[in-house]
DNA sequence: AGTTTAGCTGAACAAAATTGCATATCAAAG
DNA sequence: CTTTGATATGCAATTTTGTTCAGCTAAACT
């Protein structure tokens, strides 16, 4: 197996000095030049440590406190789409916060609520990749972390493969992965990769989770699945004139949640979406404005018992 | 029961506008500006909510890699002194920081280790007040708290009582008190108090926790124990010159961990030193140069299993 | 050696946060 | 309707934090 860069490496290797400074700045509410003095070194460098600190996850921040409109949104949620569970965070006033928000929320539902023995199949997304950042490093024991994509064939940051892996690596969990790209160059070849023995030895083990956790994609241009290049923009848009509102695990779906009829999915590498039930907890984690048709059609077709999102995603999916 | 004015009131009743502030502010990294404008409030009005936040533990700061040195220290503390789990924070550069930062470290641990069911014991101290404070309010199903302490006559901020209570009302537990002063006026009184039969059910209730969380007390002038007032100076003296190095559960014990012969001992309204064994899993909460000889004196004669502290108190515990 | 380059560093500046203080607001009491 | 006291607000001065940039060092390359 070939070396695993994991992200590039931090900018200070020194976790010691990083979680030193952590502490007296936000536990002991030191200034930084103050524990510049303490540590030896220089004002900035304190400053840079603390970024990178944040950045890596080293300190996490907890708000405890529920908002109470969100609390009333998270009710109706349940309500209307027979949710077990619901979590909406206040939205990002910056637009392109958003998976930072939720994937923060998500991180702190799945911090505490997976338990010793579960396995997690597992999707992918920008939401996602937060979420698994802000995990905590907390190993639980005998857990199985299972990639229901395949992955992408030039590294990428964001990447279905690195997400389970950096999932697994934090609750130390084994970890299975699809040796397949995520989109194959013609039906035929995904049809062969998927018969592969390995493949679907792994595609069992997912079908054999107790808990699914993915996000949904939508059209804006901003999204992955656009930008990544492995579509190409004319069938970006025929999928959309196929009535195509976005994508759950690269299956492009229409707004009643059926996969539209196009080549496109016929060549994705992915669990199968009709298979999705045999999972009996399902964990949708997305949100803003934009995704609000694709969350719906997601609903309308896939048994979702939990739902992580924010205020305007919330909103939406409620009106009408 | 007379009114429970449970600490003063926060200064911004509005709980909503602190959640929302604090995920703009920590969790977006949004500017206390840019927070004023969307919550269309003053930007002094927005540092102020901050701060109210951190004040009250709405939100909370999490440091996730351990100090390696730290970690050291804490194998040769469970090694040394046969503990199952030992954990060491940074020191507090500003000695009177101490509490805060051990008291933060308990509270995770806690947060951690409290299951379903448990009973807890509950000592007293700066440090466990400050451990109560940062504990997130999650109810844990059929937990008890008890106190192992006596009340102050006069309502004070740092008060047995009010931290049982105030950690009761954290994880939603049942919550016993020792309705008795913590010290009487005279050895017969204590006697007296003790043998009430409300007072021996509680103890009965303590004597069947299966955790025990407790702090000890050193002689140096910033103790609460000292400043309060219901030990005179003069009796501080004596008690010194009796061999006493600090007090646990209020009781003031020598070098080896043994009540001193005085009379204060004798007025203590406390559970009984001699009976902490019959608790399992006994966890000292406690740290700082000052309070190395009265750990050592704990930890000699009481089987402690877990011991929260920092640095500097595990250095001084370690040396000769 | 001479040159290039990447990585740090801190000085100087710009932005943001914090605090003390004066003023404004409001409700209860007169 | 006024007084009074408590509380809340914002201004301004100050401290702290964040950012940019130019210099420095040392390893890598020619």
């Amino acid at each position: 197996m070939a070396t695993m860069e994991n992200e590039r490496a931090s900018r200070f290797p020194d976790a010691e000095l990083k979680a030193r400074a952590a502490w007296h700045y936000y536990v002991e509410g030191l200034t930084q030049e103050r524990i510049s003095e303490i540590l030896g070194i220089g004002r900035i460098k304190v400053h840079r440590i603390l970024s990178a600190a944040r950045e890596e996850g080293v300190v996490q921040f907890r708000i405890r406190d529920s908002v109470v409109e969100c609390v009333q949104l998270e009710e109706s949620l349940k309500q209307r789409f027979g949710l077990s569970q619901a979590v909406v965070v206040p939205s990002a006033a910056d637009r392109s916060n958003a998976p930072l928000m939720i994937g923060h929320a998500a991180a702190a539902y799945l911090a505490d609520n997976v338990n010793i023995g579960d396995v997690i199949a597992l999707g992918w997304g920008r939401t996602l990749k937060f979420a698994i950042k802000e995990l905590p490093r907390r190993p639980i024991a005998r857990t199985t972390v299972v990639s229901m994509l395949g992955g992408l064939t030039h590294a990428q940051p964001l990447n279905p493969t690195e997400s389970a892996w950096e999932f697994a690596e934090k609750i130390g969990a084994e970890c299975f992965l699809l040796p397949v790209p995520v989109y194959a160059d013609r039906p035929e070849q995904r049809d062969a990769f998927m018969s592969q023995r390995s493949v679907q030895d792994v595609v069992f083990r997912a079908r054999r989770a107790n808990i699914a956790v993915l996000s949904v994609g939508s059209f804006s241009n901003d999204s992955p699945i656009a930008n990544y290049g492995f579509i190409k923009p004319s069938e970006l848009e025929e999928l959309q004139a196929a009535g195509a509102v976005g994508d759950i695990l690269c299956h492009f779906i229409d707004a009643e949640g059926r996969p539209v009829d196009h080549e496109v999915n016929r060549r994705v590498c992915a669990y199968p979406l009709q298979e999705l039930s045999d999972i009996p907890n399902i964990i949708l984690v997305s949100g803003g404005q934009e995704k609000v048709a694709i969350m719906r059609a997601a609903l309308a077709n896939t048994k979702i018992s939990v739902l992580i999102t924010d205020e305007d995603a919330a909103k939406g999916l409620l009106s009408r």
